[in-house]
DNA sequence: TTCCGATGTGTATAGAAATGCAACTTTTGT
DNA sequence: ACAAAAGTTGCATTTCTATACACATCGGAA
């Protein structure tokens, strides 16, 4: 039950600006999740969640208890600049990190990647790779998160 | 005195892990500034003061409206690479802080940036965007410098 | 001067979050 | 299997934070 709620809890905060937790008591409630608010309290205290400028936010480093966790990346955002560069914007510092995994699973028509802090730029080798590229990219870190939860 | 005040406060702050804010009234008085609860929590809003794990923090990026002045750049020289990149020569060591302010204006085109010690890759929607972020990016640098100088 | 609006502050209070306690469940050790 | 220990949860309450309101101050415009 807390593993489903808190797994529940993380994906509510990332979808969604929650500002109390009184809303979030209600998404967790119409996802069928029956809890009261001093729960949602002891689960953000152990999930690290913070309230940052009003809003609930994930860590930034979420909890080194597993090495895999470290692919919970807090934002994960792909965009298209022409033909042959995908820009990926993640949460701060987490861009080189992903940039390591995407070349170590060696992509068809992934050329090469550049990491900033923020920001990944993705060498492809052309249109025809981007949408597989992306959906790649998105379940390996779908895929992170569902182990680390 | 709200100077001051706030000045004292991001000392404290800094200094002292502080709980509550009705700790840090106490710090304050103790340093001789008498004021309440409701100033304090209006003045960690405007520093963007944020309670992380039960402990008040200085923000990371304080503000990037306010400093200004950081954005002294000793050259610029920007040239596209193609249609979907720019690529910014800036003087040593201040891509980084270009490419800040970049992604903090918000431009219209603009996906994404990467920076490196003095060369910053922007990528761009498309060519139809090459001359109104070179515009912008040129005005910002030149209004900052102006002010600067 | 006098009026006005913007800004800053305190008081009181509404609103939000943390926690003591007890009930209940699960795990562990024998 | 059983008891003890540890973990989880809800309720009630306390503690903490944000804000509505009133009032004061300051600077400019008429």
């Amino acid at each position: 039950m807390k593993q489903k709620r808190q797994q529940l809890l993380r994906q509510l905060i990332q979808q969604q600006e929650l500002r109390s937790q009184r809303e979030v008591l209600e998404c967790l409630r119409s996802e069928g999740m029956e809890t009261n608010q001093a729960t949602v309290s002891r689960d953000f205290g152990e999930l690290g969640i913070n309230k940052i400028d009003g809003v609930y936010r994930l860590p930034v480093t979420p909890a080194l208890s597993s090495p895999r966790s470290l692919l919970w990346l807090q934002s994960l955002q792909v965009l298209p600049a022409g033909d042959n560069l995908l820009v990926v914007k993640t949460g701060a510092g987490q861009a080189s990190l992903l940039g390591l995994h995407l070349d170590d699973a060696g992509l068809e028509g992934l050329v090469g990647t550049v990491a900033g802090d923020d920001t990944l730029f993705i060498a492809v080798a052309g249109r025809e790779f981007h949408e597989s590229i992306q959906t790649q990219l998105e379940q390996m870190v779908q895929l992170q998160t569902r182990k680390a939860g």
